[in-house]
DNA sequence: GTGAAAGCGCTAACAA
DNA sequence: TTGTTAGCGCTTTCAC
């Protein structure tokens, strides 16, 4: 068993350094980093001898000497609002065995879509020195730290943020994402398909959440060309677990919604039981469409109706393009990733007669 | 705005350094770093005159330098088996807005339940010389790498795993989880007290989960001292995502099991979505129960029956066990945290006559 | 092929 | 109160 042992008092002898690896193995520092690091020329035998002595001893390399010095430290920032929504935590999963397949090491930080907790977060990766950043903010269209790390010329790639919106210049800031407006069109014309007409949409706060809007923007060109009237999203805060009362409210009108679009899978479910709590069946009296894709929403019968991302593709695809930059490419546009529609069994035609309304459909 | 700029070619300008602080200062390093860390004396005047240098050059203090010499990084490493799941996902949010709170910073790797992976990712946050560790072993009570922390004196928590089972040794493994075994039984007693007597267990793979085992064992004593048989429990994969033949299977015996219990949610969740692809209504013909207790189960309709782990507070609870030992401070035991059922709607009264099996219930 | 020595950025003795 | 200096562990010139 190699040393260091445990003193038996409780307290460790200290790890070995570089030093006592060359002073047991009778060679000068230099040697041994050589040896370890397969750099430079060493002899054969010193090298195996080296080698043998840092085994025995249990020696390991510190990186915070290593990573000094080399003014590099492998290490990526990632700094996401939240791990309670599964699409984050999917995608984080998908960064972390990414970066791991390149040797490097993750250091997470969250913010809770607060932008003091983001200005935090961000200095305290910069402090640890972070080679660059993966993260998602909240509005990427105005975000001190974003102007921060251009300032300061530190790499980043920005997840599920799409700044520039619809029209993404490739001179603009790095993200890889999915095309929200265009999957929010989608979705909401699948719904139009159905025979629906009056579709309200649910959405997390744009000012939160950029991507939401960008969703919205697709919802409004989808009736629009459909020759439909659109209406105000209702904005609900990402905290909110029980909508009962707003959807008392919006379906209470007298033309009330027959579908409601929902920004995310998460907003989905909670309308989604909530709509049944109240009596209301879903898809049969109301359709409900999420966004997201996250894996539960498979598990819900019928299964959610929604715009499936890419998440832990997103998650590796960013890693990727981080090291591109890092590595000093020059940053040739956005990834913008597949979506798909999953047309699950939350949503269906759109029934003769509305329940809820005083008033038939036109 | 603060140095430095970016030199417009694309490549920046050093970050300012301490040394360099000094120099506009007109004082020594010593002084900087007094002034900044608020330690040692320094003139109220002198220490303002450091600080404005400072923010004006947009000094940001180096940790590698900071770390290195103090050898401690204030950095938490944290080895979960994925991300994917939500329980793991959840406890992680826990962890890092707890050591957030208390000025640590988190690295994080993943392991998807394999030791050899295990064996790496400890090596390299190791390497990292983080603090002490939080972590979700395959088998706590035979594990290469907890020998080696115990070997190493490395402070380290684990979260989730539960070694001793029922007896938890104080002078054990530091741990922080619910009493998976009494949980077990508790929720096995739930489904007898419903007129089950045909109870089968489904479990995520034993030798990747020791907490798989313990709620079997507490499954078992529940069958035991209600005076019936129990039987040998279906071993899942994790990465299993079909359950169809196996449930067909199990429930095509002559005597077929009236409630099923599963070892997490996840597991219970597919199973329910499967049992309802075979026709099979829940929980009028076959009941259902999870553990875990994760988010997504109160958004099923029914709401999954489950045991509900306090999971965020398990990695709030694991960070501040964690510091305490750091710190120098004695293990006094570990966290049992309360636990709670949750009877939701998938578990229900058995029905009078099992309509798969040809043998009526005795 | 190997060693001596400088230095990455910082803190903490020790001196003044 | 402030400055000088050593050194945390490592890599990398530059000699030899």
């Amino acid at each position: 068993m190699p040393n260091p042992q445990p003193s038996g008092d409780g307290s460790v002898a200290k790890a070995p350094t570089i030093k006592e690896v060359a002073a047991a193995a009778g060679v000068s520092v230099a040697t041994v980093s050589r040896a370890l690091n397969a750099s430079g020329a060493v002899h054969g035998t010193t090298s195996a001898k080296v080698l043998a002595v840092a085994r025995q001893l249990g020696f390991r390399p510190n990186l915070m000497g290593r990573n000094l010095r080399a003014t590099r430290t492998r290490t990526l920032g990632v700094m996401l609002p939240t791990l309670n929504h599964p699409v984050f935590a999917e995608c984080l999963q998908g960064i972390e065995t990414q970066a791991q397949s390149h040797q490097q090491v993750i250091a997470v930080s969250t913010t809770g879509y607060q932008v003091d907790a983001e200005e935090r977060a961000s200095e305290r990766l910069l402090q640890q020195r972070v080679d660059g950043l993966i993260l998602t903010v909240a509005d990427a269209a105005h975000s001190s730290v974003l102007d921060k790390l251009d300032a300061e010329g530190v790499p980043y790639v920005l997840v599920f943020n799409q700044p520039g919106g619809t029209q993404p210049s490739l001179a603009a800031r790095p993200f890889v994402s999915v095309d929200n407006f265009l999957a929010g069109r989608q979705m909401v014309e699948h719904l139009l398909s159905l025979g629906h007409q009056r579709v309200h949409m649910l959405a997390g706060q744009f000012q939160q959440s950029d991507r939401s809007l960008q969703r919205f923007l697709g919802y409004q060109a989808a009736m629009s060309a459909a020759g439909l009237t659109w209406s105000q999203p209702l904005e609900v805060p990402f905290t909110t677990c029980d909508m009962r009362s707003e959807l008392q409210d919006l379906l209470g009108r007298r033309s009330p919604p027959t579908a409601l679009f929902c920004s995310n899978d998460q907003l989905a479910m909670t309308v989604i039981r909530d709509l049944r709590d109240l009596g209301l069946r879903v898809p049969e009296q109301v359709s409900v469409a999420g966004f997201d894709g996250v894996q539960v929403g498979e598990w819900l019968s019928p299964v959610l109706t929604t715009v499936v991302q890419p998440t832990a593709e997103i998650g590796r695809a960013a890693v990727d393009l981080l090291l591109q930059l890092i590595a000093g490419e020059r940053y040739l546009g956005p990834a913008l990733l597949h979506h798909t529609l999953r047309l699950g069994g939350t949503a269906s035609q759109r029934a003769q007669q509305h329940q809820a309304g005083s008033v038939p459909p036109p």
